[in-house]
DNA sequence: CTTTCGATGATCT
DNA sequence: GATCATCGAAAGG
């Protein structure tokens, strides 16, 4: 199955199955580590109330992009799931770097490379996405997605910064992975 | 180490 | 007018 065929499916095998995958754009980029789903019917998502002009790409083709503003300062982006008019999306949360490391230091003003896409706001602006990406096409240059050697191995935990359907267990993060967005707390 | 809080503006009620 | 799929600095232990 392909990566396109499998966006086309619901956006929780989506969410699963994308960890793993290398996104890149301008070659900057790296391993998809954490992500969230946001259903259609789910009240977290900006599409449960249906379609609104800053959501509209949500609704729009798989594989694209659906890039927001969030608390005025951040951008956060998701990959469009299901079918058009299906209103679902991953939101990326968390990459490992991989590629153009040093393009995304000077980019984040930062030295510490944890620091780097460890969060939405993060990642997006290590990628140097902005609101000029929303509905972009993924398949298309300067976007590459690059399949892993191995399926990762991948876990869930509750969403994090929502607060609806907090118990829904809709994060997935690669089990294991040292580049999430927040370390797990002590038991 | 952990918790709190301000920034900052679009979106929706 | 309230909320917000966040981040980082500051304050507290």
């Amino acid at each position: 199955m392909t990566l396109a065929q499998l966006l086309e499916g619901g956006v929780h095998d989506v969410a699963a199955a994308i960890i793993g995958w290398t996104l890149c754009v301008d070659g900057v980029g790296g391993r998809i580590v954490e992500v969230e789903a946001y259903a259609e019917d789910d009240p977290a998502s900006h599409a449960f109330a249906g379609p609104t002009a800053r959501n509209a790409s949500m609704f729009g083709p798989p594989g694209h992009l659906y890039v927001y503003r969030s608390y005025g300062i951040h951008w956060c982006a998701n990959v469009v799931c299901e079918r058009p008019g299906r209103g679902a999306g991953v939101l990326l949360r968390a990459l490992e770097p991989t590629h153009g490391l040093e393009r995304m230091r000077l980019r984040r003003g930062v030295t510490d490379d944890r620091l780097l896409c460890s969060g939405p706001g993060r990642l997006t602006q290590a990628l140097g996405l902005t609101g000029a990406d929303d509905g972009a096409d993924l398949f298309q240059p300067p976007f590459e997605l690059i399949p892993p050697l191995a399926p990762a191995v991948v876990e869930r935990t509750v969403r994090l910064g929502i607060s609806r359907a907090v118990d829904q267990p809709w994060r997935y993060l690669e089990a294991g992975s040292s580049w999430p967005s927040r370390r797990r707390r002590a038991a």
